[in-house]
DNA sequence: GGTTTTTTTGTTAACGTGCACATTCCTTTG
DNA sequence: CAAAGGAATGTGCACGTTAACAAAAAAACC
């Protein structure tokens, strides 16, 4: 290499220094401040100032940074949100809603998922703390020991979504999961079903499926206050489910005796699998066996019969929780009072039960 | 211990200060750079003096602000995202293979979805880049004249995903949709289909689906050169795609003369909104029309019958992407040479052809 | 034992912005 | 016309961290 290897010399493409604002004042004829309240606040900069500061900016191709603004506001903008997946469309119906109530307010979602690890979500968590965001947004009501000290030692709000039942950390949007369960068992009932089984996933370390289990579980109180057996109540394999894990499922429950005579699974994922794998091995739905599902999956809708589910609506869920969180942030909305939405849930019959 | 009491009374609702590096370190007896060495570089720091300082992170419930890092090392761990929308499955699927890639070198996932629109698009890459990411990644390679010349000014590595075939900006993975379309005809021609459609989006303002529109334009070639009619290549309705876009469009095609045999459609989504249209009007699938989509759906693998389709591997592509931006910004990486990968595509023949 | 090298820790000065306060220059008012 | 008030702009510094360099302590060497 060459002798001046030490400093090197300037590589062709010497990184060129990204224009300041001290770089826009200087050619606006401006303080820095100015130019800062040109961006911010136009209102408070006369027009003509105003406009040799805008021709400075798109002259240089200035563009703002906002570590630095920040830093020294106090103020990142983030918003931060933890999902277990976003390979799922109901939680990236939730982003969605969140990102359109958000947007007006100029704030950002920084998204992480944690693949339904209570150890993924505490790391996780960790990472997003650095950023400093205003808001914090989880998935679920249960969270290991040191995540929720992590969090009330951030002393930042905190909204906890898609699970209602548990007493929340602060606040929270969403729904019962118990409640799903019940409903569906109830429903099933009603249509005069009495040997029904409902399948969900295992824990398996610390990967769980809270509120599918949740949902199990108020659809066993809801069998056992029917007077009805909660033997075909199965959890089995890993969550999250699939169509493999309904596919698999099916075989298990077309087993059992006595005959089960209908089925609720805690996903239309598992539900739809189920329903293949049924019409594969030549039992008719919903005639030998009725499925039921939850989360209303578009795939729901298109399958020969169409599943009957549960239909929450998660894109309302992640507006309403981004309203809550303009109006927690708000000068005027720092009331602490814990608030709590509930958005409910409906059974979309079809022609799977 | 007087605190900086400049003014009186405290609020009621004074928020505690949030312990600092500075504070780390006063109560570990070390200063503060040995603190972020502890953090940043542990094994340059002697072991009894990290366990002081750990031992204090841990006492004062210290989380790193990284917006503090960042202005510091002019590195935001930062990689900004842009997808046209998370609510669909491949392009979640991109953002999770990304993620994999980038979670072990420590850089977080900014996403930005635009919803097809290259206004939004454009501001949403102004916002993205205020937040100063060490890379880009674009879906597409159609974008704004400004947001072309914004990136170019940031000098940023940037990378476009999904869309091989115009002059990449700088780097690519993808495939090409061109490809795509002409394989899709390629495949019904050598079925012995001679009347052959294609549906897709119209262009509406800005929203666009350039991608889908390219494989329209691989099929219509792919038509002619066997010479056959592209009389049958529609353009409806508005981007993205979906269910109601196959069966709204279902209802055109079956009124065409001559009749038509075959279809392919951009996406999986309007390729089974077509089949159940079809269903539903007692139109045999594939005997009286066969259906051939795009995407490889979860949901195409369900239905009865299931349905051929194109498959890229999304997840993969995301991982690729990550990658390469690691070895992009690995500093003996930085040979500026733009690169290009190629990740393909593979017909899934199923049922419904 | 004294020198050199290596390891460990400390000091200083940015990084780019916005808040709090100060100043200047105009209007308004009695 | 002096005093008071308001609008527009400027000054100084803090925000919390890390890079670069300096110094001290420990280890290695002859």
């Amino acid at each position: 290499m060459s002798s001046r290897a030490k400093h090197g010399a300037p590589r062709a493409m010497e990184r060129a220094r990204r224009p300041t604002i001290g770089d826009v004042s200087r050619m606006a004829g401006v303080s820095r401040m100015t130019v800062s309240r040109a961006l911010r606040t136009p209102r408070a900069v006369q027009e003509d100032t105003r406009a040799r500061v805008t021709k400075a900016i798109s002259r240089l191709g200035y563009v703002p940074d906002r570590a630095a603004g920040s830093l020294s506001s106090r103020r990142t903008g983030f918003i931060a949100l933890m999902l277990p997946t976003l390979t799922n469309a109901n939680f990236a119906s939730v982003a969605h809603g969140l990102t359109e109530a958000l947007r007006q307010a100029d704030y950002d979602l920084l998204i992480a998922y944690n693949e339904y690890s209570l150890d993924e979500e505490e790391r996780q968590l960790r990472n997003l703390l650095e950023r400093r965001p205003e808001a914090i947004v989880l998935t679920g009501a249960v969270h290991r020991r040191d995540s929720a000290r992590l969090l009330l030692a951030s002393n930042v709000p905190v909204v906890e979504i898609a699970d209602l039942t548990t007493r929340p950390l602060e606040h929270a949007v969403g729904f019962s999961n118990y409640e799903a369960g019940r409903t569906a068992a109830r429903y099933l009932i009603a249509k005069g079903f009495r040997n029904i089984a409902a399948v969900g996933s295992s824990t398996e370390r610390d990967v769980v499926d809270y509120r599918g289990e949740e949902r199990l579980r108020g659809f066993e109180d809801a069998l056992r206050l029917a007077g009805l057996t909660t033997d075909f109540v199965i959890r089995h394999g890993r969550a999250p489910v699939s169509y493999e894990h309904g596919a698999s499922v099916a075989g298990i429950l077309l087993g059992r005796k006595p005959k089960i005579e209908a089925v609720f699974a805690v996903s239309d994922l598992s539900a739809v699998g189920i329903v293949m794998e049924c019409q594969r091995l030549g039992v008719r739905v919903p005639k030998d066996l009725a499925v039921m599902g939850f989360g209303d999956f578009d795939l729901g809708g298109v399958i020969n019969p169409p599943l009957t589910t549960i239909h929450v609506d998660f894109r309302a869920l992640g507006q309403r929780t981004g309203q809550m969180i303009l109006e927690l942030l708000s000068p005027d909305g720092a009331d602490d009072m814990p608030r709590s939405i509930d958005v409910g849930l409906t059974v979309v019959a079809r022609g799977s039960v």
